[in-house]
DNA sequence: ACTATCGGGACAGCCCGTTGTT
DNA sequence: AACAACGGGCTGTCCCGATAGT
């Protein structure tokens, strides 16, 4: 019990504390501008026991920008991980995500955007993780196009990769320019679009108006 | 007199001749990676010329960024220059413009794209410029579809401005992600797809069809 | 009971192999730019375990020298272990030592002449450890020296001292400049010339030319 | 006149303040164990500054040596600066050149003979460029051996080469152990001990007895 | 005996910017 | 206008060593 919890010599929860403090450092400042020294002083640690976790800067910043990728991946996956629900209702649901992040109180920012507009073109093996990560986002939402595609004859026929990537652009885009604005809603009217947009592609499907909260 | 013509003791060319250096470098590695000495050593200048032009590194980061949306908004203008054309059409140009810049060989990047990314939480001026961009862009956009409006009924009615900044989003994320996935294709896709959103918004008026080269 | 002969949990021999692996990086890099986190990787140790057994860096370097002169200690001494042997040729058969490390592939160095140049005048006791060293190589020239001027009686007294150190002077000099010059065969052409100037000492005397190879 | 002794902005004082400087540390120390830091406390100057003379410590370090070499030839070029000196005899001022060092109060080191123990075999330039400064040692008596060779009769031929390089591997290996040993006297027994061999290669040639001051 | 975690303090080198000079 | 010299401060990284745990 004693051991369990102890904040000291725990080794993976320091290594946690470290990529923490990177994530939050780093999606405001981005890589270059944030120092291994304010990491360290964010997570208490110093930059000895630094680099017995991460041999480089670059490599926590890998670390962080999977962790972020992952705690988003996890997020994201509410809105399909009930089966039963048709396809384009997953669909809402994840534009329901997406809504809910641009209403939290602090301003919406996306590491794997950030890191994949400051370093894709210096360091590869960025911009390889970055590309990986977006492939995910829009593999799920093939995923669910595909599925929707099946329950409802779209009107016209269309490319669901396709159309993930401009869904996954427009997303990446309102963050970006979200940010820029400091207008969270602008993100939010862009998603209802985007949504009204998927909409189109499968005809004007009544879909029960969900209770919006 | 005769060394009045020298290339050199030629104020305003040296100042663009920094601006130029500092865009090509921060379009390929953002403002904090790039250094005034790169700066200096790619102009042929040294750091004491530097700093007889631009007081801080901020500076002629801004002065770079309103560069390069001049130059952009030039080219987009192209778009309107002339007032015969029908503003439906006209946005058709523009986005004809902006396929032009993803055929380009060199990779897509936008300056006011990535400063915004890279800059906004923590540089409120350089925001503010970035803001102030997009904004022509999106006003630019908005007066277009305005016209548009007037010409074709829409089907249904939506904000001009609204749609504007969808489209921004749009492309500002199109261009992040082609550069993370190395791919132009995407992001003509992406365009192409936008502007037949676009022309769905006024039905589906036949537009004669452009020929496409 | 079982792993007790472990063969890891052998104190001597995992003491040994820090030994080791310090003889070898300090040869090539010498004292100062070889790291204990070097060491540690060579002995395939972790640090934790490194300062079970040494303190300092120091320390094991001190250790390092003692092993390396003990080791060359032995190798001299087979010059003179067969006490039936005459002292000049015991002398000889030194040179022939000498000569068949010089013909070695790897690089001829020393230990003792690196350390010797390199703490000397900041580490005293480096200092003293080296010199003793040293003494050992010239007392037992000396004694030859000292048995051949009995058997012989040479041309013109010499102290054996003091030619002694002449001859480890140049030993030294030879490997430090046929390490720069990389070039093994200066260090025998001096090693021959100084058995001949030995020679001389004694007069011209008629040692049996041993069959060279 | 106000300018040309002043000492600040005096970019060639202010360079071979920087390497004394390097040079007076690391012949005490050798090149590792000597930072940048304590080479500008003892210049007076800050590391910015340090860095815009010298890019690297290797840079300054090279700088050093050879700053060393040039001094140390300058001094022995004494021994030959009057051509009107037979050879050999210039090869005893060379010799007694040498015996002055050694009785100078401060320890008698040799810059190139510490940067070939400790970097020869880890950085190649500094290898060559200690190599070239022995060459020129070995030249210089070289040139002189083949002088004397011409005005005397060898007793039995030899090398001038290989001699002028046994001799250059006693001076080196005589500092070497004299340093260890803290005893110049040594170093001063070790070069008449190689003058008289010089000239025992001369037959025993009445060279007249020199005022030894 | 041996390991993993961690600290404090360096290290070389680079940063942005200032100052004096030409 | 342009330059070279220079400073103060910081950056990423590594160093040796200590300590707590197995």
């Amino acid at each position: 019990m004693s051991k369990s919890l102890k904040t000291s010599r725990n080794p993976a929860a320091t290594k946690q504390r470290l990529v923490g403090a990177t994530l939050g450092l780093m999606l405001r400042q981005g890589f270059n501008a944030t120092t291994v020294d304010q990491i360290c002083a964010e997570a208490k640690l110093t930059k000895g026991s630094f680099f017995h976790y991460f041999d480089t800067k670059e490599e926590i910043g890998r670390a962080a920008v999977d962790f972020f990728a992952q705690v988003g991946t996890d997020l994201y996956s509410e809105a399909w991980k009930d089966a039963e629900v048709p396809a384009l209702e997953q669909l809402h649901r994840l534009f329901d995500i997406m809504i809910g992040f641009a209403k939290q109180p602090e301003p919406l920012v996306c590491m794997v955007g950030m890191m994949s507009q400051e370093m894709s073109l210096t360091h590869p093996e960025f911009r390889k993780a970055c590309a990986g990560h977006l492939d995910v986002w829009s593999d799920m939402v093939i995923r669910m196009l595909n599925g929707a595609k099946k329950a409802h004859r779209p009107k016209v026929n269309f490319d669901s990769a396709e159309v993930a990537w401009f869904l996954n652009s427009l997303w990446q885009g309102s963050m970006l320019i979200g940010k820029v604005k400091q207008d969270p809603r602008l993100v939010i009217r862009n998603l209802k679009r985007a949504r009204a947009y998927v909409d189109s592609l499968f005809g004007d499907i009544k879909v029960p108006p969900k209770k919006r909260k």
